[in-house]
DNA sequence: GAATAATAACTGATTAGTCATTAATTGTCA
DNA sequence: TGACAATTAATGACTAATCAGTTATTATTC
């Protein structure tokens, strides 16, 4: 497992067409994209992406394997550091927020959009991404279940539901929701509170 | 504004053409459906959907609008209710899940995904579903709250949080989770159980 | 000069939308 | 009523444009 300079080279290239169809695809969308608007913002000809990448699938495919590198390191991370579940909660959504970008927002746009529409994608994203972050974040719930940290609660049912969150207002804010947008940067500090606070100030009161 | 027999036509005609593209869409893709596989479905020759559709984007828009209807719908009757905010919670997701077969879901996620990469479809999007949407369920909201049953809390990015976790749940079933597909009937208890129940037992302890 | 990489012209297939033609329906009046 | 004209709806062949992927050729590197 010798990295040569012909690899070197050939991953530099590999990832010039890469930053090329994250532009072009945040543009235009993946459909719409051609691959000579690609070739063209990456300053090289059209048949050369095709020395690199195997179809206009694959481009894709090199995008979330991309976003799913630094998206389970910033998992790993977490999990086992020493605080309450709300601190836990809050730390992850302000990292989660924090690091997701525009750039990277529109990106996971761009992915889901065609996810949901590409059965061979869909089953790519499954097994490359989808299936891993869920392992790595059970494992790090469970590990603050057993812990005494929580209660022993349904842990793949509320990993999915935290993540939908997530997942939710990021959509909504592509959807060009003028609200979540002015108010994006306040995110990781409100939605603890509204999930912990509101709900439980509420729920003090009522029996 | 009397309607004719001619317009009843015209819609049950719209409608025929509605369903097919639903089904078509649902197999395919927005972009993948080609005019001629929808009028195959629906019985007649391709120019004829030209007769009723000025374009496809206006079919999507059509089906919009139908899903649009139902959703206000459903939204109108709630918000009076006289009960807790986790009893309107969990009666809304129930009914929110229960209301939305596997059709809807699948449509949903066709409309997302090309919401998602046509500016044109987002602009309808934003204005005719989000917009609306979110005004009903802030003034729903707000009512609770002036009624005392919630806390003075940020109404319209609690509505957004709330929205993005069924919205979150029903891509990430989209995307072929297992888990969520097979426990899918049992979220309305669990999604309003974990983040009640599951939160604020911890939070009780932990200070 | 051999091997590897890059090029861009080209192909084959696809498809949204058009439009001239045909069919069906409705209205008129003897 | 029934003949026929006028209006409206339906048809499907056609067009013009697009684009993923191929490949023969040229350039670069070693």
């Amino acid at each position: 497992m010798t990295t040569t300079i012909q690899d070197q080279l050939n991953l530099a290239r590999k990832n010039q067409i890469l930053e090329a169809a994250t532009t072009v695809f945040a543009e235009k969308g993946f459909q719409r994209a051609t691959i000579k608007d690609i070739a063209k913002v990456a300053g090289i000809a059209d048949g050369t992406i095709y020395n690199y990448f195997q179809n206009k699938n694959a481009i894709l495919f090199g995008l979330m394997d991309r976003l799913n590198e630094t998206e389970s390191r910033e998992l790993q991370f977490q999990g086992t550091s020493d605080t309450t579940f709300s601190e836990f909660f809050s730390a992850y959504l302000k990292h989660r927020l924090e690091q997701f970008g525009t750039r990277e927002i529109a990106l996971l746009g761009i992915i889901i959009s065609e996810v949901l529409v590409n059965a061979e994608l869909r089953q790519q994203y499954q097994t490359r991404i989808l299936e891993p972050t869920y392992a790595i974040a059970e494992r790090a719930f469970q590990s603050m279940v057993d812990a005494g940290k929580l209660p022993a609660m349904d842990v793949p049912i509320s990993v999915r539901i935290i993540s939908a969150t997530f997942l939710g207002l990021v959509i909504q804010r592509l959807f060009g929701d003028t609200t979540l947008e002015q108010r994006w940067d306040s995110l990781p500090d409100v939605l603890p509170q509204f999930l912990l606070e509101g709900l439980i100030h509420q729920e003090r009161k009522s029996p």
